[in-house]
DNA sequence: TCTGGGGTCCTAGGACCC
DNA sequence: TCTGGGGTCCTAGGACCC
């Protein structure tokens, strides 16, 4: 059955910003509006950011930048690196803007937000909608758009109907049945969240391309064959609500720090530095958080892109003594696991740290056995 | 020559137990 | 002849998100 019941419950606003760290750059250098603008990811590897000028150049999200950096500068493209501290304070703006709408706030990302909305507001809507995007503008600077729907997965679907309307209005409200079917209709099931590469490209091979197509499967058949989430996912799409508004973040259970070589490493001796030097930084946002670890997690890949090489990918997990936020037991046991999977006769392009089974620093339970380190923990 | 980084959740399978 | 069955916990890998 298709959108027989509603469950009431809430009233989902999704606000996205508009191509976020361009649109951040931007604010700082007004002269760029209107103009192409893109920024890179670290080592300016590749486009992890374009202005609607860029994406209409056919550019891709990922996109190498050598290959189309000639072609940025023949367009008069501005080319950022990224400068994570500015979007986060551009954020946290953002999002006290939007503070002033409804306390009910979820921070989906560092560009999204899920607002709780009541229905016995005296405005439509659209207007509120028209309210969220003309404040957040004037207040911050950065343009936003908004979808709205009675669940989480419709807010997403209306927002992305936003992105690819061709007259520009910033908002879509998909509340009503007819509407929503309508739009599912054409809606590609590739574009749904929730809906990766993996299970499109299953969905295609058996033929189903549109979201309307895909929630008209029987529920059985969705979690036997493509699992639980996609099933809520399809719940969701038919209004009925499985996700909540999470407004308190949770603590993160797990913490990881990863780099890419600009250039291929082959010695033990440079892969260790990098650990530790990696170790060390895993370890530092360990403690800024108040955090512990109970567990390091050390991996190292080649360069998965040179077929003509060989190819090595591994990682060991090695379990700390006791919970512990301690530098230097974090380096030595992040070592100790390098020695696990290094390999000779290999250029490694990537390796990093991942530290999990987090816990508050204040509860931490050390072992019975083993005298945790104070000296070191303050260290 | 040159291709990002940081998260979460689910599932299948193995180990282990009674 | 016929060789149990079910539960829990852990982990690695896959899929997803931005």
């Amino acid at each position: 059955m298709l959108f027989t019941k509603y469950n009431i419950m809430s009233l989902f606003a999704l606000v996205d910003c508009d191509n976020f760290y361009c649109s951040c750059e931007r604010v700082f250098e007004p002269s760029l509006n209107n103009k192409p603008v893109a920024v890179l990811s670290n080592n300016d590897g590749c486009i992890i950011a374009r202005s609607q000028e860029v994406k209409d150049f056919g550019i891709k999200m990922g996109d190498p930048y050598y290959k189309v950096s000639k072609f940025l500068n023949a367009h008069n493209a501005t080319v950022f690196s990224s400068n994570y501290e500015l979007y986060g304070s551009m954020s946290q703006r953002v999002i006290r803007t939007l503070r002033t709408f409804s306390q009910n706030i979820e921070v989906y990302s560092i560009d999204e937000c899920f607002v709780e909305l009541s229905e016995n507001n005296v405005l439509s809507l659209e207007a509120i909608s028209n309210d969220i995007v003309r404040r957040v503008k004037q207040w911050t600077g950065i343009p936003v758009k908004v979808g709205i729907a009675y669940t989480k997965t419709l807010a997403k679907a209306a927002a992305e109907l936003v992105k690819k309307q061709k007259i520009k209005i910033k908002y879509c409200v998909l509340t009503d049945v007819q509407k929503i079917k309508n739009e599912l209709m054409t809606f590609p099931v590739e574009d749904i969240w929730g809906v990766g590469a993996a299970t499109a490209n299953k969905l295609h091979r058996i033929g189903v391309k549109t979201a309307l197509k895909l929630i008209n499967f029987d529920d059985e058949y969705i979690r036997n064959k493509y699992g639980v989430l996609l099933l809520r996912t399809v719940k969701e799409l038919r209004g009925e609500s499985c996700y909540n508004l999470e407004t308190v973040p949770e603590t993160r259970k797990s913490l990881c720090y990863s780099r890419s070589f600009s250039n291929s490493i082959t010695k033990y001796s440079d892969l260790k530095e990098s650990i530790v030097y990696y170790a060390s930084r895993a370890s530092e946002k360990l403690r800024r958080d108040k955090l512990t670890a109970r567990a390091v997690t050390v991996f190292v890949r080649t360069i998965f892109f040179n077929k003509k090489q060989s190819q090595y990918s591994n990682s060991v997990t090695v379990a700390l003594p006791y919970s512990a936020g301690s530098n230097k037991m974090i380096v030595e046991y992040a070592r100790d696991g390098l020695n696990k999977i290094f390999r000779e006769g290999y250029f490694y392009k990537k390796s990093g740290i991942i530290l999990s089974d987090l816990a508050d620093e204040n509860i931490i339970q050390p072992d019975f056995f083993i005298k945790p380190n104070k000296k070191d923990d303050k260290l």
